[in-house]
DNA sequence: GCTCAACACCTAGGAACCCTAGGCATAGGA
DNA sequence: TCCTATGCCTAGGGTTCCTAGGTGTTGAGC
């Protein structure tokens, strides 16, 4: 699944969620949290993370007591503020989209439409 | 509002209500049918549609008749098909992000939402 | 002992997508 | 006359994500 635009917000709040977080545990938390639906690769949340380092939202810290040197990732202050904003801004995109398309969020999982790929 | 990811969703299914309708028209309609929320720039919508004409999901015919002459989009039958994908695709993102987030994007007390056909 | 999966991190490069920032032209109201 | 609304268009760039690799360790199963 295409997660374009809502990245961040996933990630920060499956951190908020669990406190602190490692990548590798992050991954695995947003795929078990949201069904299988957010199956991201390493080299999707990785870079995102860094990105997220380098604008003040998460800090880190490297934990070398685990069997393997770990990455933990936190919310800062800022990264706090950052969250709420961007769950605002999911709430009104969300709200926008079933004004236009109409649509009940929630839904039994059914067979995918066939698949049209150009 | 940043539509990264669904401009197609929003345009096939604003398409699809209005029958059929030139770019600035859907340009109009997505912004008040969305009470402000998607407020889509020229340059993000006729490029668009152009990219699902050029994949075959609408077609257009040039209406000479009006004040000035107007590109008539409407959906194809692969565009109908395309359009039900998209809407799926949403709903079992909005249903991930809920899980992860945990919000439901509040809807107003009233009629029910109109039937979703699949 | 060997192999393979899981764990855990990383980057380069490219593709997609959207937005900015323009341009062109006509009609009508202030 | 000027500005706004209508109506179309494209080039170019920035952001973001994904593909496709790479490195090394640990532990379970054969």
């Amino acid at each position: 699944m295409d997660v374009r635009g809502h990245l961040d917000l996933l990630l920060l709040a499956t951190l908020q969620r669990l406190g602190e977080a490692h990548g590798y545990a992050l991954i695995a938390e947003l795929r078990s949290s949201s069904d299988g639906v957010f199956d991201l690769a390493e080299g999707t949340v990785y870079p995102a993370l860094h990105r997220l380092e380098r604008g003040g939202a998460v800090t880190s810290v490297t934990d070398r007591t685990a069997a393997r040197p770990r990455r933990i990732y936190r919310l800062t202050g800022a990264g706090q503020t950052l969250l709420a904003d961007r769950r605002t801004q999911w709430q009104v995109f969300a709200e926008g989209m079933r004004k236009i398309i109409g649509t009940v969020p929630a839904r039994p999982a059914g067979p995918a439409n066939p698949a049209v790929t150009w």
